[in-house]
DNA sequence: GATTGTACTTTGTAGTATAAAGTAAAAGGC
DNA sequence: GCCTTTTACTTTATACTACAAAGTACAATC
């Protein structure tokens, strides 16, 4: 049977995984995006802080982070004479989520792969 | 086909995604953790550089703490009368690195699940 | 008007990713 | 035989950043 379109297995930076937006990848934001991408119409402060299991502290700071880099957009509103922020993700966050959710399908695909044929590319190791 | 089983999508943590061991979360002990799973066999020092687009030092260190963690071996050998620096995962480290892409398919599941109904919960905000 | 509670924000610190410099040892030139 | 270069890493220094503790603002309640 032939083999698959792959063309080389062994490329250089082949698992160099470019594509992995550090701004996202970090495992705090990367829920917050995944809480935003499952919740269009947005999310207030608390509900993002509970979902993602944050402190208070720690999401606002992450918040800000991903507020520069265009990411998510914030609005601050009122309810019940308290103040609440929503929060949603950009056009362009949820277009860059989706490309990074991408790369990760990849890694996933290379990993399964791997799991599923152990012995393909094994090498012995020639000492001497 | 029945549906998946999903109990609360809006539960408490539901996005913390609390298994992403931070060790091999990050992106280049990632790209080593999958350029190892890949080569059952082991790479040397030189190929895992290529594979990952890493610097020397950089490999090095990183080298260094996923050793300490245990997710792997290294084995210092010669070749032409070289020093040659032979990498392989350990059992816990395949069992452990499979368990983390375990959670990365929830992750990609979750975003997939999203991207493809994303109007369900959109609710509309005046401006832009 | 003092206190409590809510909803965040700011600040300090500890940890870490990365590059630059350093080490060791073999090979090749003169 | 000595000196420079190359290979294969390791160590060190620094710049960054995640996180929690402390701080701010303001409304409601006592």
């Amino acid at each position: 049977m032939a083999k698959t379109e792959k063309p080389d297995p062994d490329s250089s930076g082949r698992f160099a995984y470019d594509g992995l937006e550090r701004v996202i990848h970090e495992k705090a934001r990367l829920g917050i995006m995944a809480s935003l991408i499952a919740h269009p119409g947005g999310l207030v402060f608390n509900d993002l802080k509970d979902l993602c299991s944050l402190t208070d502290g720690n999401l606002s700071r992450h918040l800000q982070l991903l507020q520069e880099t265009g990411l998510v957009e914030v609005w601050k509103g009122q309810k019940k004479n308290r103040p609440q922020t929503l929060v949603r993700l950009t056009n362009s966050g949820r277009t860059r989520f989706q490309e990074y959710i991408a790369v990760l399908e990849n890694v996933v695909a290379d990993a399964v792969k791997a799991g599923r044929a152990p012995n393909l590319a094994r090498r012995d190791l020639k000492t001497t």
